[in-house]
DNA sequence: GACTGACCAATTTGGTTCTTCAGTCAGCAT
DNA sequence: ATGCTGACTGAAGAACCAAATTGGTCAGTC
């Protein structure tokens, strides 16, 4: 059931944009009333936060198998190269990540949802960065370098946003991410190739932080849906 | 004159933002009749257009004296942490680079100025680029990956945009400088370090082509003003 | 001949009414 | 009871229009 309501809500979001979708249109598309609605979310933000939350939820569990299939996926140019391609074919994703006030409209700047799916993101980023560290596959220590994190998010917010400026973005979304991946590998690896050893090491212990993130955002989502 | 009247304009750019400025407002301030400032821009778009490049002209005149004061400030990580300090460091700059809609309006998005001012500095970056591989300063060749002004323009656009951005600006401005010009100088220059000979030659032929631009951008300024 | 400010068309603003929508809750169906 | 619904309400927003501003012009002044 709740499920079927993020379903509409994801469909017309995209559509419409969050502004110009109702929560009467979501219940007549998910084919209950409007109250059903509100017996799951207490309010229209929360639940499009849900629909967000779901889509991260999503994209943790590829990037899960992606790791388990290879674990050179760990690697912070690779995974960052991944999640910019998930991201940037997921229309919703997308425009968070794009920051196109159109579609997702007070959602992108509520303190709920919005932001705290953010700072959550964070949060788990710092953690991943640690644990590349302890295995060597990060040319800082993240813990006493504060502005390491700074310099990751700058290096990564820049390909998002600068989707939006007309006139550069004259590259395949491929070549972007490739560009990504380049800048990413040279300013936070280390020059060395790592072993395989070292690659399964880390992996089995990000698969354990990704899937401890994954039951909390399970957590975070009514009903036990995918 | 031209340039009291920009100096009216730019005051009242910063403290009211585009919109809530009035060409009247400009002239009074400059202490002319409105009438003379259509003798010297065609439009009032134009007119914070040269604004706009003014400063420009002053950023560039500020960087022209420090290479020539120091040669090794023409390496990519030196000169774009200089840039982003003077960027940052004036209002007007700071809202166009961080896209600040509320002051800029439609100065931002208009076809004139605004995006042409863009265009015109990446075309000269990509000027800059070449020269600087030609001496050994950049580790790729510029004119043989297309990629490389994306990754470049990637890279810088995420430092100015993540300004914005609440919760992730807790360092100081010299910081986050710091932090840019370590990831540029790890992601787009060679691991060894330039000798004083290679600095010198490159500093002298990016004078030369930092003063075309000068001359290009007073040029495009009404009267020969500062 | 350099400069001005009253003037005009076009946009913006302010105020008012009418509509829509988020959220509630009494009641229906099972 | 229990699970769900959709009519209801106040508040936010759209639509409308008259009045005020403002970008740009040009006849006239110094």
């Amino acid at each position: 059931m709740a499920a079927r309501i993020l379903d509409a809500a994801e469909a017309l979001v995209v559509r419409f944009g969050y502004r110009r979708t109702t929560v009467d249109d979501v219940a007549r598309r998910a084919g209950v009333g409007k109250g059903t609605v509100y017996l799951y979310w207490p309010s229209k933000l929360e639940l499009f936060g849900s629909v967000l939350t779901r889509e991260s939820a999503q994209m943790l569990a590829e990037q899960l198998a992606m790791v388990k299939a290879d674990p050179g996926e760990v690697r912070l140019h690779r995974s960052m190269r991944c999640t910019f391609l998930q991201i940037m074919r997921r229309p919703l994703s997308k425009a968070f990540a794009t920051r196109d006030y159109d579609v997702l409209g007070e959602l992108m700047t509520a303190s709920q949802s919005g932001v705290r799916f953010v700072t959550g993101k964070i949060e788990t980023t710092a953690r991943y960065l640690a644990v590349l560290y302890k295995h060597g596959l990060l040319a800082d220590d993240p813990a006493a370098d504060p502005a390491l994190l700074y310099r990751l998010s700058a290096a990564v917010t820049g390909a998002f946003l600068l989707e939006g400026v007309p006139g550069m973005g004259d590259l395949g979304l491929e070549d972007k991410a490739d560009a990504l991946a380049t800048t990413l590998r040279r300013a936070f690896e280390p020059a060395a190739e790592p072993t395989p050893r070292t690659l399964r090491g880390a992996a089995s212990e990000l698969t354990e932080l990704y899937e401890q993130w994954a039951v909390e955002l399970a957590k975070a989502l009514p009903g036990g849906d995918t």
